[in-house]
RNA sequence: GGGCGAAUGGCGGAACUGGUAGACGCGCACGACUCAAAAUCGUGUUUCGCAAGAAGUGAGAGUUCGAUUCUCUCUUCGCCCA
């Protein structure tokens, strides 16, 4: 008997699927429609593990929808702009798109080796015009719908590179590459009006119902919807201000009013551009940064204004009013009031600066005498010391009550508050899709006329010159538009924009008008699965959903709002961590066992290797492996069906060489059996139904109904079970007298439901047996998933003491009687003894005793 | 600090709606084949116990005839937010 030989035969089948444009998709209205999606690819060299657990899952799926009789939309592209190229180009001095391509071609070669049923002619690529053209005419629909705007705005500004630098490049403060310190720098930049959707957004979380709750939850907190109420706190002072609006969800705490602090960007800064004090202040803030979790982690530091603040319901107190760098300019009106014993930042601050201040609510067990020292109260109970507002329950009732209050006395304003801050899309880079706009004279933004789209990157262009690339290109700049001279822009966009909409784009990929087809937007959309990974679940997946309401607004012709259906998000794969005994990172390839236990490096047993924990794998900590060299030495199939073994897909895997053999060795044997079975097959002869016909019957019967429920909930792990149960079953079964129909019928049918996960050796099977390689999904005779015997379990005082096989539907009263009848169960009771007895209709029965 | 989630043999994990805990795989042990090894095949494998049996799903309580599953408290870990 030959061995299995995948190469020949995955190169058979992939040669096969390619020729014949097998999973090539078109409108069939006939047809229920089912478009599964996975996150597209970042060319960046090679695939890694993730993409191929993050391709297998979706490609099983795929295969099970088509076989189930839905018209597949399985898509692939690329999301090919992005700051790697531009970093590669540096090093290596090859052009981005040249890199870009390379990649493509070489990634897109690895993802044929898996066998993905994948229709080729629909690949797209962000970086090329024929797709970013269309994002430019979406990016001057939207800025005439009023969803986009320029601003002034703080970025990371590196002063030696001459470049503004993204948060992740800006490291302690330091530029990545030049080590500079990182200065916060005004610049115009481009937004989009995603929080003019807010509320949208959020509501329409509710009616995803097939998205995991973490992810939900967490684009909840990130859009952050807040109730409270805007206040109008009355300046004193030398200087021209006489009011500063706070926002607040807890005014019912004013009367624990003991300072107010503003952003440093806070309009009333202006006043202080000349104060020496103040200036350094504001570089001091500057260094840890602007993202709120260093604002967070980070030291709160104050600078003292000699302002006062009067509160509003007591007009006596005054309080000071402080810069601080805790409080940003984005959220609220970018001034908070301090109200230290009910707030732990504030507290902190207050205690630093020596602010004194007032308790004033208590937990609702405590007496008048409370007050809050070291840790603020910030839970539940009741307001005092606060005059007219004493007695109010904390929080509901408090906080409703005093913005009734504070609105009849034209105080204060109920407001709704979101966290989510308008989108910045402005990139001073090279590799983006460029923003169709162009400047006249006196900096007006005109836009580029559609017929002059596409606003085309130059093919030229110097990487190493210190700035913005594209504001280096001189010739490209320039511009006549209605015959006035102009200047372009000359920031991209945020690649983030090209995959907010690429999903739209597959429906119609060769559309040259426009960025889709109404038609085929219409009968493929909205995606029903999008498989992807959980770092995506707050940007990509908001900024898609914006995208879709942002296309929606104002146009008749495009109703969806949510673009995904269902989402999955799988786990990471991971692998064990080594170091030398310098600590120094070890590839597993650089280590070897022995006796299963011992780690040494290779070929050098004396020298031992630490072993870490198993981690996510990344290229620095030299934990990965190659997709390609494990196709090139174990399979496809046997890839596909390792990466799918070992744990539920949501969860993160554990990558281990032993499991990737089992995996291997599983899909030989199954070549041997096939070969046993086809010997089988041919030997049989008689066509009449055995008992063992009847056994193998209902096996695959049931075999399918578990594969089914399995397939639909995602519990791959649970099949690649199956599947070893069923080879486990079959090796056996092939000892008994069957006939030779019969077996034939029952193993198409258990081929046909393994395909969606071992593709190649099943196609290769079922057609060694001339079978149709494409078989639909098996129908089920549901009466043969009945059992007519079943285990009965009996327990005793709630312990199992035997398991009787007894008939179907048996009621209690035989049931008692066949358990009196048997002494090895009914020594453990005392029949006169019994108290009470549960009976479980085909499952169970529980004797209780006195 | 807040929110969400998780915890089951030596390991990864399974268990429908509260009803036989540990499917399946890995590892390990023993056996067969072999001069030998690898590969392969077979048997066993939660713990304690010779056995009968007992205990057992992070810890502790609760509801229930019955809890891995439901409720509460706690511990540890992970993720997100502050």
């Amino acid at each position: 008997m030959e061995r299995y030989n995948f190469k020949k035969i995955e190169k058979k089948w992939q040669d096969f699927w390619g020729k014949n444009k097998s999973f090539k998709s078109k409108i069939d209205k006939k047809k229920e429609k089912f478009y599964c999606l996975e996150m597209f690819p970042y060319p960046s060299g090679k695939i890694h593990m993730g993409h191929v657990r993050n391709y297998t899952i979706g490609d099983v799926l795929s295969r099970f929808k088509s076989m189930q009789g839905y018209n597949v939309l399985h898509p692939m592209g690329w999301d090919s702009f992005g700051m790697p190229a531009e970093n590669a180009a540096r090093e290596n001095n090859l052009h981005p798109k040249k890199w870009t391509e390379k990649n493509i071609s070489v990634m897109k070669n690895q993802l044929k080796k898996l066998g993905l049923s994948i229709d080729w002619d629909r690949e797209i690529s962000t970086c090329s015009e024929d797709y970013y053209k269309h994002q430019q005419l979406f990016f001057i629909e939207l800025y005439k719908k009023g969803l986009v705007y320029r601003k002034e705005n703080y970025v990371n500004w590196d002063p030696v590179d001459e470049t503004v630098l993204a948060n992740e490049q800006v490291i302690d403060g330091k530029g990545w590459r030049s080590g500079a310190v990182v200065e916060r720098k005004k610049l115009n930049q481009w937004f989009f009006n995603i929080s003019k959707f807010s509320d949208q957004l959020l509501k329409g979380l509710d009616k995803l119902n097939n998205w995991p709750n973490k992810v939900k939850t967490m684009q909840k907190n990130w859009i952050g919807k807040s109730f409270g109420c805007e206040i109008d706190f009355k300046i004193e002072g030398k200087l021209p201000i006489d009011k500063i609006t706070c926002f607040t969800t807890r005014p019912d705490t004013l009367f624990g009013f003991s300072f107010l602090a503003v952003s440093i960007d806070h309009p009333i800064s202006e006043f202080f551009t000349e104060n020496q004090k103040f200036i350094d202040f504001k570089n001091e803030c500057s260094k840890t940064g602007t993202t709120e979790e260093s604002i967070a982690l980070g030291e709160k530091i104050g600078f003292k204004t000699d302002l006062k603040a009067v509160n509003p319901l007591n007009l006596d107190q005054k309080v000071p009013v402080y810069f601080a760098n805790f409080v940003l300019m984005d959220y609220g009106f970018g001034a908070v009031f301090g109200c230290p014993a009910h707030d732990q930042r504030d507290l902190d601050f207050a205690n630093k600066y020596k602010i004194p201040f007032k308790t004033v609510v208590k937990p609702l067990e405590e007496n008048d005498s409370y007050s809050v020292t070291n840790t603020a109260f910030t839970g539940p109970g009741e307001i005092f010391n606060s005059k007219f507002l004493d007695g109010l329950k904390v929080p509901d009732e408090s906080i409703i009550k005093t913005i009734e209050i504070l609105e009849k006395k034209k105080i204060g304003k109920k407001k709704i508050n979101f966290r989510l801050k308008d989108w910045g899309v402005s990139r001073q880079r090279y590799w983006g899709c460029p923003i169709p706009v162009a400047y006249d004279q006196n900096g007006n933004v005109h836009l580029i006329p559609k017929e002059k789209l596409p606003v085309k990157l130059p093919e030229e262009i110097d990487l190493n010159k210190k700035g913005n690339p594209l504001d280096n290109k001189k010739d490209w700049k320039r511009v006549k538009i209605n015959n006035i001279e102009m200047v372009r822009e000359t920031d991209t966009l945020d690649t983030f924009v090209d995959s907010s909409w690429y999903f739209l784009r597959f429906c119609s990929p060769k559309n040259s008008d426009y960025g889709y087809d109404d038609e085929e937007v219409k009968y493929w959309m909205p995606v029903d699965q999008y498989i992807g990974g959980v770092e995506h679940a707050i940007l990509h997946l908001l900024y898609s959903r914006f995208f879709m309401q942002g296309l929606s607004y104002e146009n008749e012709n495009l109703e969806l709002t949510e673009p995904f259906t269902s989402l999955f998000t799988q786990g990471m794969v991971c692998h064990e961590t080594y170091r030398d005994e310098n600590n120094r990172w070890l590839s597993p390839e650089e280590v070897d066992t022995k006796d299963g236990k011992k780690f040494f490096i290779k070929n050098d047993p004396n020298k031992k290797v630490n072993v870490g924990p198993s981690e996510s794998m990344s290229k620095s900590k030299k934990n990965t492996i190659d997709p390609e060299q494990m196709i090139e030495n174990y399979g496809a199939d046997a890839v596909r069906f390792f990466i799918l073994s070992d744990s539920p897909p949501e969860k993160d895997v554990q990558w281990s060489e032993q499991g990737m053999t089992a995996a291997y060795k599983f899909v030989q044997k199954f070549w041997l059996l096939h070969q046993k079975i086809l010997e089988k097959i041919k030997n049989s002869s008689d066509d009449k139904k055995l008992n063992s016909d009847i056994q193998l019957d209902k096996f695959t019967t049931q075999l399918i109904n578990k594969l089914d429920t399995h397939l639909s909930k995602f519990n791959y792990n649970v099949i690649i079970a199956n599947m070893h149960e069923t080879y486990n079953f079959l090796s056996k079964f092939l000892e008994n007298e069957v006939s030779k129909s019969n077996l034939k019928e029952n193993y198409k049918k258990i081929l046909s439901i393994f395909s969606p996960v071992l593709p190649h050796i099943i196609f290769e099977c079922l057609d060694s047996l001339n079978f149709e390689v494409f078989p639909k999904w098996p129908k089920i005779d549901k009466r043969l998933l009945e059992v007519e015997n079943i285990q009965f379990v009996i327990q005793i005082n709630g312990k199992k003491r035997a398991i009787l096989s007894t008939s179907k539907d048996i009621d209690e009263k035989t049931l008692m009687e066949q358990i009196k009848k048997d002494d090895k169960i009914a020594r453990f009771f005392d029949e006169k003894q019994i108290n009470k007895v549960f009976f479980v209709k085909n499952r169970l029965i529980n004797i209780l005793t006195k």
